[in-house]
DNA sequence: GCACGACTACCAAAGCTTTCGTAGACACCG
DNA sequence: CGGTGTCTACGAAAGCTTTGGTAGTCGTGC
């Protein structure tokens, strides 16, 4: 079944366990990417729902501190955000996505633009043996 | 100012204004992109809120209805949103972004994948002459 | 053994967003 | 002229997210 979407507090702690690995409340608190500042016991919160939603697990203790493991990929939950936003606002076609995504090409740095050619190098591959097989 | 994120229902609700153009708030109710079966005055409350905002404004009437239009370009909403999202969820990775959008790519239709490659190019061709210039 | 600090569980409040009902205005049709 | 249908304005309920307090637990150091 596929887990209800992240809200906007959840995404952040996820994206903090995804790159940085299993973390405890207090470490991912540290680490919300908006760099707000909350309390321990939000955080902590947060976590606890997202435990319900089985956004993520319990990855044991470290010291007396719970860490927290995402319970799924990457890419099935973000591949749902994106298909959402893709559709919802930016009328279903990613190009327009990639080009606001690029808007202040000054931003992106060159090691992402070359990283996105070889992505799209990538899929576009992928296209052309799906029409040969055809 | 910087307007106030617009929510879910209200990035719809743009979406619509952009892509259709100005639009009445029964048009927009018909167009919005989730399908999903609102009351007419659920969706004039979202447009009356927006307009309170500032995300739209009127542009005069249709009979008696008033036609709604954005008050602000796509770009500067949606490139702001794109920000939030790849700062806060992608670990500030542009390319991650992508590669999600891409990922099942058997759904990305070879125009959008052609589409996505010029603006790819453009990207690079701007980020060099930047390089040059220093 | 006891006090202290760290941490969890539970719970409640506050703030938004979304939803829609109701009342009133207005035009049009018969 | 009265009825019908459409539309707006207002407002409020419901639901969800975020926030953080409080109480209690547990281990550690003394």
């Amino acid at each position: 079944m596929p887990t209800p979407p992240p809200t906007d507090a959840e995404l952040q702690a996820l994206s903090v366990l995804w790159q940085n690995g299993p973390a405890t409340a207090r470490a991912v608190r540290e680490a919300m990417p908006d760099g707000k500042d909350r309390s321990y016991t939000t955080v902590l919160s947060t976590l606890q729902h997202m435990e319900a939603k089985g956004l993520v697990t319990r990855a044991g203790t470290e010291g007396r501190a719970i860490v927290y493991r995402p319970a799924r990929p990457k890419r099935r939950v973000l591949g749902p955000v994106l298909r959402r936003l893709t559709q919802r606002a930016f009328g279903g076609r990613p190009a327009d996505v990639l080009q606001h995504l690029l808007q202040d090409a000054g931003k992106v740095p060159p090691d992402q633009l070359a990283r996105m050619r070889e992505l799209l190098d990538e899929a576009e591959r992928a296209a052309e043996e799906k029409e040969i097989a055809r």
